[in-house]
DNA sequence: AAGGCCATGTAAGTAGTTACATGATTGA
DNA sequence: TCAATCATGTAACTACTTACATGGCCTT
């Protein structure tokens, strides 16, 4: 249960609309949590009616754009929830079973799929590390800053990862023609 | 929509019965995707129904052992599978979340948490790097065994990853105090 | 015959995905 | 006025999680 406080997180951060946040799940906040539009909308109405959240009092139509802030139980429970406990998910990925099934069922059209996933993985990396480079260009002592530049340092560290791994799993994939 | 040819590969590595499988999916298959007992048991009723594996044909009882083998489609159907490209799913993880929730609402609580998950995650890399030191002493050139020992060197390196990480992250949670 | 474990399931709920619907605003 | 885009939503479905139910077998 994360999503909402993704959201409180990202409203806090600046109040925002609907699609404004969803921009944002697009970018910044989607390096650690991502989201459609429909998810963010329907969580958006459960927070409102819990009373977390609030819509600025504006429009009582359907395409008129609504913009959301937090209240005082929306900052409480958030702050309650960093505490919380919880343990890390096992890992779930499609692209290390698909290796583990090609060694029983044999490796067609997997070398193809490693080499898409590394160009994709490079290009989030570039994307990262020219972040970093532009948004903490040297270290500064504020706390929130750092904190930032830690959770992004984790996406790089896990694209570099991705990278290298990728990188020897085609190596693996097709041994040198002695 | 993975977990159906997660099965097939773990029946076709070896035929099993539903709490076999549950066991193996703890472990070594658990590398890679996990599954509860309640989702295996659903998706062999549907495996089988489907025609891609089949129950030995035995006890028609409910507390009964129930041993399946992977039928000439399932394994048709998993190497077509093997070949389908995937993109990789972004990021969604709490704690990184928790984090940058942090940087609004204050660290409180956070640090313990931090350890934590830096205990777990060592466990599991001394776990993985254990099973490497036992089951892949020396290269071999057995397409099979590199493919094994690659995506089990994606758990090493994956664990490897957080362990750092989380130590950084300790780091610039409680800056020297000078 | 009771307790514990092996083994297979059912039921209900939550979260996320995919496809589609609807209205408002703006510029050609 | 038409098309594109901004903006907010609904509906249906799939996957996963959590809690519980049922029966068989073995040991004491």
């Amino acid at each position: 249960m994360s999503l909402p406080h993704a959201i409180l997180t990202a409203l806090l951060e600046k109040p925002s609309s609907g699609l404004e946040l969803t921009r944002r799940f697009d970018k910044s906040i989607g390096f650690f949590w991502s989201a459609t539009h429909q998810q963010i909308y329907r969580e958006l109405g459960r927070l409102e009616d819990g009373g977390l959240i609030e819509a600025l009092p504006q429009p009582p139509s359907r395409g008129q754009r609504k913009e959301y802030r937090v209240l005082p139980d929306g900052r409480a429970e958030l702050s309650r929830w960093v505490g919380e406990g919880q343990d890390p998910k096992p890992i779930r990925d499609p692209l290390l079973l698909r290796l583990r099934a090609a060694a029983v069922v044999g490796t067609d059209g997997l070398d193809a799929e490693l080499r898409r996933h590394l160009t994709v993985h490079q290009q989030q990396l570039d994307e990262y590390t020219a972040i970093e480079a532009r948004d903490f260009p040297a270290e500064t002592s504020a706390q929130e800053n750092r904190l930032h530049h830690t959770v992004l340092r984790a996406g790089i560290a896990l694209e570099t990862f991705w990278v290298d791994w990728l990188s020897e799993a085609l190596a693996a994939l097709t041994p040198p023609a002695s």
